[in-house]
RNA sequence: GCCCAGAUAGCUCAGUCGGUAGAGCAGAGGACUGAAAAUCCUCGUGUCGCUGGUUCGAUUCCGGCUCUGGGCA
């Protein structure tokens, strides 16, 4: 079975440097498993590797599409298995590196997605009625037509409880079903995967220093060409962090300070939910990052883990 | 120097007609199958500024002090 290194870890633990090491180590490409970065024009904001720091190693689903698409994890996961093979193919080494968990089970698990479907309109017609008769009426809906979602959903959850709905509205099984039958077959990779540890403070410090950073770089200019080029709030791209509070300073509702402050923030609870997202992943080699820690000595010590799982790259 | 207001959770503040107190934010933990940087769930003990007095009992009422605003000189 052909192998494929992952690497993951909460925003701002340094995947990007570390994986792009790691491919000029053992002759690797990466597959980015990342929601934001595969949107054109959002460098700043989604801390993109620039050509320099790519130091020549190819990278796949970065600047993928423009931030007006549609994009799901079911397209992320076709794309990357595409990139994968070709990678392989190629006799080089998978590596791929992100911080998207939905997408990095999705390859790992190989989930199946099947031929479900996605209805803006009818997910907009739920939510309005949502907010008219409230979330318990439309989670009663899920209720009658498949319980055991509806028992693990919570009636607040009201994106989840659409798509439930919106599962079964087309294809007349439920959700719980499908998700049954996603998990039928066996990953056809072999994956290796190794996740980023440090300090809750150390890492609370990168992300504001990375915070600042952007803002040094021009991230306010940057979603100020996004808007003249016609990408507002409406498009999920623009909802991503960093994006969403900066335009809310160009629109004038808060201070440049309290977007900084709010910006900070977001990232912070992210990484708090990328972190709870890895720790319930199984078969994760973790790498503790601190003072200490230089990246030849990671790279080594990934090698060797890589070379007593009898893997030869 | 005088007058007024305030001092309660890490921050902003609410409250207790006297029976030792609670919101938002921060923070912590968790969930996650086609929007996922999204979405959602759970978690609140802190000399109630200090110090006397009244009281069975004071964070609450009264006095003094300290500090912070604002005003008058």
């Amino acid at each position: 079975m052909d192998n494929v290194i992952v690497i993951l870890g909460p925003t701002a633990s340094g995947k990007t440097k570390l994986s792009i090491e790691l491919a000029k180590d053992i002759r690797g490409e990466i597959v980015s498993a990342d929601s934001m970065q595969i949107y054109k024009y959002m460098d700043i904001g989604t801390a993109k590797p620039d050509e320099e720091e790519k130091q020549g190693i190819k990278h796949y689903l970065i600047d993928e599409v423009t931030p007006d698409s549609e994009f799901s994890v079911a397209r992320f996961q076709q794309l990357a298995k595409n990139y994968i093979d070709d990678i392989i193919d190629r006799s080089k080494v998978p590596i791929v590196s992100g911080g998207t968990g939905l997408y990095i089970d999705s390859l790992i698990y190989n989930i199946e997605f099947g031929d479900t479907i996605c209805d803006w309109e009818l997910r907009e017609k739920l939510k309005n009625e949502a907010l008219e008769k409230g979330n318990e009426y439309l989670h009663n809906k899920l209720k009658e037509i498949d319980p055991e979602a509806a028992e693990k959903i919570h009636m607040n959850n009201v994106k989840r409880v659409i798509r439930a709905i919106e599962v079964y509205t087309y294809t007349k099984k439920t959700i719980s079903m499908h998700q049954k039958e996603s998990r039928r077959n066996p990953p056809k990779y072999n994956f290796t995967i190794f996740g980023l540890r440090m300090d809750r403070e150390k890492l609370y410090e990168r992300i504001n220093q990375r915070v600042d950073l952007m803002m040094e770089k021009g991230l306010v200019k940057e979603v100020k060409k996004l808007v003249e080029m016609g990408y507002d709030n409406s498009t999920i791209a623009m909802q991503g962090i960093g994006y969403k509070e900066i335009l809310s300073y160009l629109k004038g509702e808060i201070t440049l300070d309290e977007a900084i402050y709010v910006l900070k923030r977001d990232t912070r609870h992210y990484a708090k939910r990328q972190l709870t997202w890895f720790n319930r992943m199984e078969d994760v080699t973790w790498i503790d990052i601190d003072q200490n820690s230089n990246l030849t000595e990671i790279i080594k010590n990934i090698k060797e883990v890589i070379a007593t799982s009898g893997i030869i790259l």
